[in-house]
DNA sequence: ATTGCATATCAATGGACTTTGATATAAACT
DNA sequence: AGTTTATATCAAAGTCCATTGATATGCAAT
């Protein structure tokens, strides 16, 4: 009887700590709000500090944030230099969708069958000292 | 003149808080793991925390987690009443992934136009003080 | 020159959460 | 009955991070 070791690999390990670098990102509330406003459109730090009533510096550190990722980008206002235009980068934005739906599409659960446990076919004394 | 108020409107907040609770439950590289062996199948706690190499006590507080949000169900085997089998919730899943696309799906970042600062046709000061 | 504005940075605080170790519970085995 | 096994819970420790207040920088306006 030969046992099926598949189950027992791990799955998916290749782009997990991106992915969760990401997510770890998005899953703040103010990162989201600013997001959704970026995907309006461009957006100063002092404009998006008035929309969501919010603290300046405390939008230019979740900007920050958002830029160290990639996922949004930053631009000099030409005529007054002192203003700066942040936007999301819809390139960043897809790879990072392509890369959440690898990991959490429902179609990845499929039917199962139960890998371990008395009521499986093979269980981890199985595996571990051949018996059963 | 009229004043476009439109993206002075805080946009997408429903559901919000929800999708953000959801993605600080994904973003947690343990869960993600254990998700990842779930998608594949019905898994114990101790044959994950075999798999995982990780203490059980841990999984089975990440396990926890995952069901307070309704992403995983549990069940209790029925010869041996001590092994309890999780596995993930594909509608909630399904459900999850649409919410997310609502609020990330890169066609939602359609082309702009400048909404605030000295190169907008209105500015943050426009709306206060009626100017410009 | 001086004042005001937009943005960024830094240190400190506070809270939330992961991890660990110990323990509890309940069931199966000998 | 006593021992092992599977799981859950609890408290303590440690870590990470959002938030705040103060400050620095650089530019524009008067």
């Amino acid at each position: 009887m030969t046992v099926d070791l598949a189950v027992k690999v791990e799955p998916q390990p290749v782009g997990l700590a991106q992915l969760s670098s990401f997510l770890k990102t998005l899953c703040e509330e103010n990162r989201m709000r600013i997001l959704c406003f970026l995907m309006q459109g461009e957006r100063s730090v002092c404009d998006l500090a008035a929309c969501l009533g919010l603290p300046q510096n405390l939008v230019s550190h979740h900007l920050g944030v958002l830029r160290e990722l990639g996922l949004v980008t930053a631009r000099r206002d030409e005529h007054d230099a002192r203003w700066v235009y942040y936007s999301v980068d819809r390139t960043a934005l897809a790879q990072l969708n392509a890369l959440y739906l690898s990991f959490f599409a429902a179609k990845r659960a499929e039917p199962w069958r139960l890998g371990c446990g008395p009521e499986a076919d093979c269980c981890l004394k199985c595996l571990t000292t051949g018996a059963c």
